[in-house]
DNA sequence: GACTTGAGTACGAATATAACC
DNA sequence: AGGTTATATTCGTACTCAAGT
């Protein structure tokens, strides 16, 4: 900057208002400014403004797990709403939900100098890490609607307006007992699901029949799950699954036992994967608005920084209707 | 600092000593500053050690695409290297590869004050801006073999090994004609995998029958592939696909046509996505070591940072075999 | 002389205050 | 006086160099 200065014959604080209040230089010394910037290939040190300015230009973002496919995707939604608002991202992944080795990734991410945080947040142990740390910085949740906001600020998608399209779409195909095969219960999306399946029969005036709770969210536990689901008398008219990959399991296992998916029972999934439409039959499923989640998120930490505050936003998924749901005969 | 240091009675310049050589300050002393920190929850200014430093810890992971598979697997991986060595991990994804857009993004991390980048490249566009950039500052691409590195520093997994492991167990289950559904020819991936495909067919003295090109890695694109697939006279022994979801899609195709996999066709995929045990049938695929490449591909650029030069560093991807592979009848 | 500590300054941009026309 | 430009100082850390034991 000093060098610039040198340049154009004027002095650094002039230079430093052509970058920061562009219309208290003259125009003619601005554009002799510039000039030598570009000549100089002059570029701002983000170090030492960030130094100054207390503020680097850096959100987080803090994931869990491997590749769970919402968790991903939300990242990937976040980056970009941040990116087109001139943050950078930046990333860190929980991979075990220990408190010492949330607190020690959150840790990491207060010493890296970041301007807020968007913690993608599936399980209430990274909920409780991420309440603490709230008072310390400006701070997004993004999870599902059950959590109860006090005082947080909450951003995501409405897992139980999802499970309720789902269990409609059944009751709408005639369906009367309707299963539901839950994924892990201390995600709040699995327990949303679970929430929004129970709410739909119960306005139908229908009785829940049987939840079977899979161990994970893959087909391998859709298929574990599934069988003992089948190991009952009373097979339902239609299963709604916590996600597409437990559905893919549970597909098999009923295949296996020698039903036909959707003449003799109905399937729905949740996410609407890449490869939904081309199971064996295509998948009727929920799709999650990821990349619309992820700009109200960025927008509600960007409005918390700025010291306001807002309604929690949850975004409405849609049903994606495929060839594993059929009317009743 | 100047606090923690009026609080002990001591400099400034002593603070920073046990920081960054506590060896050279005495025992006591140390103890004393130390609960001085401890008392006052002192914590460096990461902004400030920065500008003075010039380095703030923070790896650039510049992906492209949405969700693919393997460059998501790839940025968790690195995310995972990074943090275990001390660093952040700043998140950028390009969204469409023409040149202004790569450009702005590289300029984008320049500007955020990185001190290194890893280019996870699947296309010649990213790796050519990246060619430029990696002159301003430490960079490692990571992509497969079949990049031309000329100077420049890569890490990846070996595309052409994997696909030979695939086809040489079909050719191992006395397949003579085995095609290949390739997935994207932009994509290094893309052609590594042909490459290999054609040396093992090559070594075993056999003909490459018919290579159909794939329009993208999805089972859609993999479904339309087949049914060029399906309409030539002669349909082979088996397929390698380059992608399980190619591999999703070209299953689906077989079976609309009555062809029993693998009895009729055997199928071997690439990746080794969750769901892949759960096709119908389960998957024969290739498993590619994302962790392990991930931290090659790290330890790579903080030898580039240290002014080390580097072999080029492949990893081995490895044959999981299933169902949808027999032996020819 | 070996070892420990302190004073002073640089990093590069932002800004309050003063000087200029 | 009002609009521009310049001077001087600040942010928090790291590090050189000198002083002290």
């Amino acid at each position: 900057m000093v060098d610039v200065a040198k340049h154009a014959g004027v002095s650094h604080q002039s230079v430093s208002r052509v970058l920061n209040t562009p219309e208290a230089v003259l125009p003619d010394t601005r554009e002799r400014i510039e000039r030598s910037m570009a000549a100089l290939g002059y570029r701002r040190n983000s170090q030492a403004r960030a130094l100054k300015t207390q503020s680097n230009g850096l959100i987080g973002v803090v994931g869990q797990g491997d590749t769970d496919f919402g968790p991903t995707r939300m990242t990937w939604a976040i980056e970009n709403a941040a990116r087109e608002r001139g943050y950078a991202t930046a990333l860190s992944v929980v991979r075990d939900p220990r408190p010492e080795t949330i607190d020690s990734t959150l840790d990491f991410f207060l010493s890296h100098g970041i301007d807020g945080i968007v913690v993608i947040t599936p399980v209430p142990a990274l909920a409780e890490a991420a309440k603490q740390l709230s008072a310390q910085l400006p701070l997004v949740l993004v999870t599902s609607g059950l959590w109860p906001a006090d005082n947080m600020n909450v951003a995501g998608i409405d897992q139980e307006l999802g499970a309720r399209r789902a269990t409609q779409h059944l009751i709408d195909r005639g369906h009367r007992s309707i299963a539901h095969i839950a994924g892990p219960m201390d995600w709040f999306d699995a327990r949303g699901r679970v929430v929004g399946w129970r709410q739909a029969l119960a306005v139908a005036d229908l009785s829940a029949p049987q939840m079977i709770r899979a161990g994970g969210w893959t087909a391998e536990a859709g298929y574990e799950a599934a069988q003992r689901l089948l190991d009952v008398d009373e097979l339902p008219d239609a299963v709604f699954a916590a996600n597409d990959f437990i559905a893919l399991g549970l597909i098999r296992a009923l295949q296996e036992h020698g039903l036909n998916v959707p003449d003799d029972i109905s399937v729905v999934g949740f996410d609407d994967v890449d490869a939904a439409g081309y199971f064996s039959p295509p998948l009727t499923t929920v799709r999650q608005p990821f990349e619309e989640a992820g700009w109200a998120a960025l927008e509600l930490l960007l409005d918390v920084s700025d010291g306001l505050t807002h309604v929690p936003n949850f975004i409405s998924p849609e049903l994606i209707e495929r060839g594993s749901t059929a009317f009743r005969s």
